[in-house]
DNA sequence: TAGTGGTCTAGACCACAAA
DNA sequence: TTGTGGTCTAGACCACTAA
């Protein structure tokens, strides 16, 4: 059983909210499963019923799990939308297709924000932006180019981190208290650049998937902007509508 | 002022979310507005913190409001969201983007359905599809070609209507009694085929944003199979994601 | 009847923003 | 310094479900 620490900066109940959604994700928990009650928590963490509560309201918002009155909570089916439209870090993506994801960070740099970038993060021109230039892999293979760039001021000291090994929306959740929740994005198709292609392996004007995402904090706020340049014979972007 | 009922069956903080969200619906508070803060709710209706939480949270949940430590409670700009992930004929779509629509049909026939088409459709390889091949025009221009089928059974006729000036949607539903409610796809960067590239007015090897589209009625049955290819030069997806 | 989640209270201390 | 939302506690009573 995981530990919850009353020492760290991360809430408890966030805490527990991340070990329950873990057995879910995991598959301790199953569908249908019945999930320990709130009281069982309650005991077995030391923590007040309103803080088991607020982990409880979190995987029920997200759909993850459902309570019944008078009988307990339990393991939501999996819905084809949370497969679909949530966001995903570029690992978590790859699991899920069964691919071993990789990344190699080939800059990362401090620059002043460009009238079309300031528009996007909605800063003034010439604000110091975070900028990182990662190249990902999938099964070793390169499989896209990233552009991210970052409000420097949101996040001060983030390009001393370790990019390669961590998840850039943890980073932001764990050391800034930044939670993205919610994104915006233009999916196009391109021909590869020499430069670009080079770096993929693949032949100059192979078509790309180009997507730019606006990610937002729980605030309203734009915290990054990223360019995603994907392999268009090795990636699929699965999405949902509805009426 | 609106009052909160304790004799009410009614929760005591659903009566209050239900207060707050029609003043922000009646336009008494516009966007960007400063709600009330949980303290003078207190004492206006002599309620707990908690309860003026909750009937916050599912406010904020909801996406009409967002809070900000230390300031206050904000009603959010009205989202995208609504314009973004709507399942919308071509026809809107063009209009939406200020382009003049068009549609020229290319071919239309019965065909049995192939090991492919038959299991997106869920239905038994050999069975009747309704066949339309449609090129896209924008402003008069090339802008995609759109491969449709629908199982002939659920639409008989469908083939003697006039495609080029009426939706597809429209007529299943007007005719048929059929709505689609609800759609799942796939998204790829492709080369342009010699054919499709001929028919786009494009180079061969263009990149093309290559969408495949499954539609579902409100009943869940899948009703129409969806294969468009759109110049990369023309024309961007726009979708968004949540947490 | 026992156990579950649903609602509600009355506090407390904290981090953060603005004056 | 004051007021805001963020987190947390330790209770309480209720409605509902299943045994």
């Amino acid at each position: 059983m995981e530990l919850i620490s009353r020492n760290s900066k991360i809430p408890l109940y966030y805490q527990l909210y991340e070990i329950l959604l873990n057995r879910i994700k995991d598959g301790t928990w199953q569908p249908d499963d019945l999930l320990p009650s709130e009281a069982e928590l309650v005991d077995q963490y030391d923590l007040s019923r309103a803080t088991v509560r607020q982990a409880f309201d979190m995987l029920v918002n997200q759909g993850w799990v459902f309570r019944r009155r008078g009988q307990g909570t339990f393991v939501s089916r999996p819905t084809i939308e949370q497969n679909l439209s949530r966001i995903v870090s570029f690992w978590e993506d790859m699991q899920q297709r069964g691919l071993e994801p990789g990344t190699k960070v080939m800059a990362r740099e401090i620059i002043p924000a460009s009238e079309d970038l300031a528009e996007e993060l909605q800063v003034t021109p010439g604000e110091e932006l975070a900028s990182i230039v990662r190249l990902r892999l999938a099964d070793g293979e390169p499989m896209s180019v990233e552009y991210s760039y970052l409000v420097h001021q949101n996040c001060l000291g983030i390009l001393d981190q370790d990019y390669a090994n961590n998840s850039l929306r943890q980073m932001l959740r764990d050391q800034f208290n930044i939670n993205l929740v919610y994104a915006r994005q233009r999916i196009r198709a391109v021909p590869a650049s020499e430069q670009l292609a080079e770096l993929l392996d693949i032949e100059p004007n192979s078509p790309l998937l180009h997507i730019e995402r606006v990610s937002y904090s729980d605030q309203d706020i734009p915290i990054e902007y990223l360019e995603i340049n994907l392999r268009g014979d090795r990636y699929t972007f699965y999405t949902e509508l509805r009426d």
